[in-house]
DNA sequence: TTGGATCCATTTTTGGATCCCA
DNA sequence: TGGGATCCAAAAATGGATCCAA
């Protein structure tokens, strides 16, 4: 099996009409695929047993990713509560499996090839910059600077809108405990990072 | 207007089948009935700029509560974390409308009468009674005395489990910070309580 | 290029309550 | 009888990501 089109057959998942429409259809066409546990919502990572996180990476015909990565959602109360350590997104990207995706608008949909996986373990140095932006991120977070937290905030990981609609808010409260109503956020990995884990990979 | 079928036909509203697996029915109907904002989930009442809370009462054909009332979701976390004053539970209860509804099994669904509202505001031994409640309640979860917890707790306040299923479960953490697995609870007024809350507004 | 905006599916939570058996 | 269990609808949150204008 190489191509999208195929595994679908097999999975018995229909092709989506309207590709751009179904932005997480690649997502779940592997998951199924490789067998993920239908409730991994419940659970922090995809295979809970194994500990591995997997991801679509959509890449050029190259090889390089195109996208950044949706991490997890930031909640402002609780990522102020815990550090790196104890973050949701530490146990994210502790094991992730990157599956790249040709992705190319002048490849029909059904025809992109499915890559070799890439199985990422943050090294020493990569789990630094991943804990000082998270650090960074956190700190601002902690101290109300809401307003200067952009996607520019972060060498590696960043934080952007994550959201049906830029007008919606999700209630929460400032360090004093009074209410505050944020537009929703997520993290990602920033494209250049993942470009380097799947260059590392080649290397290896 | 007088019965529940003339208000449905009205409001555009289909009247269930099975009247007893719709059990939010009757809230739904007068709250759109009587022009609540659809969105209101999103507010504390159900008439924002009133501060009026909308809540339909069962009563027997004597004009007597036959079951008790939902007021709000219990938080573990958060309920801890504010007394009576700052409590959900206190603003729910501020200021309700009671809509009674002649509600006995052998009165066709439809032909249900719809009684004369009460308008509940708390005297000044009603919130006392409440708060008093409140703080036993929360004095028990700040105590992590979950295992005692039960209906008993409480004179005109009390606590019971709330979900589809007596599976269900939500995940909160304890004094702490552990995690910890509890059954959904939610606050409910007595059915004694606002038994005497309805006589009240009958002598008035 | 990339920061901000958006799109769909699914699960969880909340709001509306009543059911029902020990 | 009333404490514990349950039922439905709608909204919000989460997980899967990609789109697109400046």
């Amino acid at each position: 099996v190489s191509a999208i089109g195929e595994l679908a057959a097999i999975s018995g998942m229909e092709l989506p009409k309207e590709p751009k429409r179904a932005k997480g259809y690649l997502g779940r066409l592997i998951e199924r695929a490789l067998g993920a546990p239908a409730d991994s919502n419940a659970a922090i990572t995809d295979f809970p047993a194994l500990g591995v996180e997997l991801k679509t990476l959509p890449v050029d015909v190259d090889g390089r990713p195109r996208e950044s990565t949706f991490v997890c959602h930031l909640n402002l109360k609780l990522c102020v509560e815990s550090d790196w350590e104890s973050s949701r997104a530490r146990e994210k990207l502790a094991c992730v499996l990157f599956v790249p995706i040709e992705s190319a608008r002048d490849i029909v949909f059904a025809q992109r090839r499915i890559g070799v996986p890439v199985l990422f373990r943050p090294t020493l140095e990569q789990e630094a910059l991943l804990r000082a932006d998270y650090d960074e991120i956190v700190g601002r977070i902690g101290r109300g600077d809401l307003e200067t937290l952009t996607a520019h905030v972060g060498q590696v990981l960043q934080v952007r809108p994550k959201a049906a609609r830029g007008s919606a808010r999700t209630r929460s409260t400032d360090a004093d405990g009074a209410p505050l109503s944020v537009m929703p956020r997520a993290f990602y990995l920033r494209t250049a990072f993942t470009a380097q884990i799947v260059q590392s990979a080649l290397l290896a």
